[in-house]
DNA sequence: CAGCATCCTTATCGATACTG
DNA sequence: CAGTATCGATAAGGATGCTG
């Protein structure tokens, strides 16, 4: 399945040296969860498909977001040495289990938004 | 069950107007998710109790975070007209919901780590 | 096209001191 | 006991300009 994908330390991604409030800090970054939306809903996507979904995002940020979610094994970016060049990024499975448990964080944050169909 | 708890506009938390977003950017707050831990192993606990779990934590802090899960009907604040007063902070059921779904992060966050006992 | 380097501004957090 | 008020440091994000 993914275990071919590295362990990770996520802990180093919080104050607390707590393994899902690392997970959850990443999440929280700037546009990430609209990210792993977008290339959920649309499938691969490249740089400046992504920076056009996100007008008010400067490609500094982007970038960030990109390579800690590259370097966390959540997206993979995938690069084509022509010129210009192309870069096209995609969740890997990582990713798109990540998604299952966002799923169920949407579930809430509508539920408790009165949002829910059946409620 | 919690059809109490009034409405929440969640998105009122994320700089992206998303439910979602909104409600990751409150748990990665600082502490948050460990505030949360704190209260669900050891049931209700107060101000005081839960400071010195977090001897790095300012009072400050503490008390926004407090607040801003209270104010989401996460946590409930009771409180004892004594002198010297009493505080105490429980998980409501929103916060319990909450719980089941940090768990399937929690899980996805060890398994990355290669923890797993099953792995 | 997909970025990196730089500067600058703001928001956030920690520390300290004080109070109902 | 459970906070509030204030201040200062730090880091994160926005804007701009440049490049392989």
């Amino acid at each position: 399945m993914n275990s071919a994908a590295p362990p990770l330390n996520l802990q180093t991604y919080s104050a607390m040296d707590c393994p899902v409030h690392g997970l959850v800090t990443i999440l929280s970054g700037p546009w990430t969860t609209y990210i792993l939306w977008l290339l959920r809903q649309r499938g691969p996507m490249r740089f400046g498909q992504l920076k056009k979904q996100m007008p008010a995002i400067s490609a500094k940020v982007l970038t960030e977001r990109l390579r800690l979610l590259e370097q966390t094994g959540i997206l993979d970016r995938h690069q084509e040495a022509t010129i210009p060049p192309k870069v096209t990024y995609s969740l890997t499975g990582r990713g798109q289990e990540l998604h299952g448990a966002l799923d169920a964080l949407d579930a809430l944050a509508l539920k408790w938004s009165g949002r829910t169909a059946w409620a």
